[in-house]
RNA sequence: GCGCCCUUCGUCUAGCGGUCUAGGACAUCGCCCUUUCACGGCGAAAACACGGGUUCGAGUCCCGUAGGGCGUACCA
């Protein structure tokens, strides 16, 4: 192992929050730089003075460590490395790479228009590309076209894409240097992706057209191309471009969702990249196993539903402790969260701890689980959900009578006791177990479901459970 | 419009010319387990977009067609 160590980097533009197609690009570098023993780095690609801001940039950074996602060394702050970019704007203007031009907004609109109308591509015509210096217009700030080659053709070869050719006919004189003076994002990545030691590029296909781009600067400044590999889109669950419903949020969102870093990383890395028919694989082997050649070329869409197993999944294979540890931190991001945190005193986090195991068994997300844990922290009288209320007619209302009068003579509250108990109070009256055990459920959680109805005996006490039964003992 | 890319069960995917009567996972349906729900177990249904080639042989290679995506900025 002497090749050159790996170098990848993750780029954003600060214009909004680290959205899912962001996360999952984030996730591939950071994937493939650990793979290799290499590193990663973090680029922000703030040079839009009017589009970036500060609390993007939080909201990024703090949406990758939530991720667990880690860069080696600072941020790079794209914008604060202006002048090294306007240096590689003067080189090229001094070798001929690039020329000024002063064609105006609204001639270029014009260009535009008369191209499309006659049915041709939309491109610069290279008008100021041969005038001669001596022409040209004063008082007009120009701006630095990069004078890209007419002919032949430009290659990419793409460790997922493959192949890619385009015609140089095609890609028209790119603006480097806007008439403000500040350098555009072709010339920026160039030059920063070169100083920074990049060697491998992981990014969206959308960035595939400005490879070739890129790829003629790198040329024209005789510096190496590094490796490049453009990940397919991922698109809402209707196929459609990623909108706000179809998980186009930002990757807190996903936290406020009650779901697991850890799930989040298996799931992402399963959209597009594979491993055989491995589905559910920790860190350390995805980190082992990951391989550019292993990433598809289509798109794939973002499934919920998919997302939901897999959460459940790391829920249940998480140890309670840990979980525990995990869901009281993320309380404050989960929708009723800090309600339930606020009824949370010594007793009922016992409560919480000890209902844990039954709890996590059957909720998919966090979120699941703190409307399971609700009945925990109620107060009498509780409030039934409707499915509950169904279960608590006047015979079962009877029945938890009967069957109060049955629990409050026990000398012991413990499992044995109780389920002997209950189990002889239902054979008496010639019930099954389940005619009890329901409603007694729903007296005692206002819910059909909860975790078995002797181990919420258990954690909710004699006296609270007596409680709540007395509540729903008598006819409504 | 032009350029580039994509197309295997509903969804994510395996497949890298013969082992494919196409495998796995999620979802769906059925059965079992069971105090509910869930978990778990067993089983079912479910796909190579279409049309031409190449080849002894094509899901796998080539060319069209259709559908979809991305790009086409003094945004990144």
């Amino acid at each position: 192992m002497t090749a050159t160590p790996v170098v990848t980097r993750f780029a954003p533009s600060p214009t909004g929050f680290l959205h899912i197609g962001g996360a999952r690009t984030a996730l591939f570098n950071w994937l493939y730089a650990r793979h290799t023993g290499g590193r990663m780095l973090l680029r922000i690609e703030d040079t839009d003075r009017q589009r970036s801001t500060e609390p993007a940039v939080a909201a990024i950074l703090d949406g990758l460590k939530w991720l667990g996602l880690d860069w080696d060394g600072e941020p790079v702050s794209q914008f604060s490395r202006l002048d090294a970019h306007k240096v590689v704007v003067e080189r090229l203007l001094e070798t001929g790479n690039a020329y000024r031009c002063y064609c105006s907004r609204e001639e270029l609109d014009a260009m535009r228009e008369k191209a499309m109308a006659e049915g041709r591509p939309p491109r610069y015509d290279g008008r100021c590309r041969h005038r001669d210096p001596a022409d040209a217009p004063t008082g007009i700030p120009p701006v630095i076209r990069f004078r890209s080659p007419e002919d032949g053709e430009t290659v990419i070869a793409d460790r997922v894409q493959g192949t890619v050719t385009f015609a140089n006919k095609d890609l028209d004189d790119l603006i480097i240097l806007r008439s403000d003076g500040t350098p555009t994002y072709n010339l920026s990545v160039v030059v920063d992706d070169h100083d920074m030691g990049v060697t491998h590029i992981i990014r969206g296909v959308d960035h595939l057209t400005n490879a070739a781009r890129q790829s003629q600067i790198y040329v024209a400044l005789g510096w190496p191309v590094p490796v490049m590999a453009h990940i397919p889109l991922i698109h809402g669950a209707d196929g459609a471009k990623l909108s706000k419903r179809h998980g186009a949020l930002g990757v807190e969102a996903y936290r406020e969702m009650g779901y697991l870093p850890q799930a989040m990383r298996n799931y992402l890395a399963r959209l597009g990249w594979s491993h055989g028919d491995d589905e559910v694989f920790s860190t350390e082997q995805m980190i082992e196993w990951f391989d550019l050649d292993a990433i598809g070329k289509s798109a794939a869409r973002f499934d919920f539903v998919k997302l939901d197993n897999l959460n459940g999944h790391y829920m249940r294979a998480t140890p309670d402790d840990e979980l525990m540890a995990l869901l009281l931190d993320t309380l404050p991001h989960l929708p009723g969260g800090p309600a339930f945190a606020g009824r949370l005193d010594a007793k009922a986090r016992a409560a919480l701890r000890s209902a844990l195991p039954g709890l996590k068994e059957r909720a998919r997300t966090l979120t699941e689980l703190v409307d399971a844990a609700g009945f925990l922290v109620a107060t009498r009288p509780l409030s039934c959900d409707d499915k509950a209320l169904a279960l608590l007619g006047d015979e079962a209302r009877a029945m938890l009578a009967g069957l109060h009068a049955s629990l409050e003579r026990l000398a012991t509250w413990d499992a044995a006791a109780l389920e002997q108990a209950v189990r002889e109070f239902a054979e008496a009256n010639e019930l099954k177990l389940g005619k009890v055990a329901q409603p007694l459920r729903a007296a005692l959680t206002g819910r059909t479901t909860s975790p078995g109805i002797f181990d919420v005996l258990i954690v909710l006490g004699r006296k609270e459970s007596l409680g709540r039964i007395a509540d729903q003992a008598r006819p409504k």
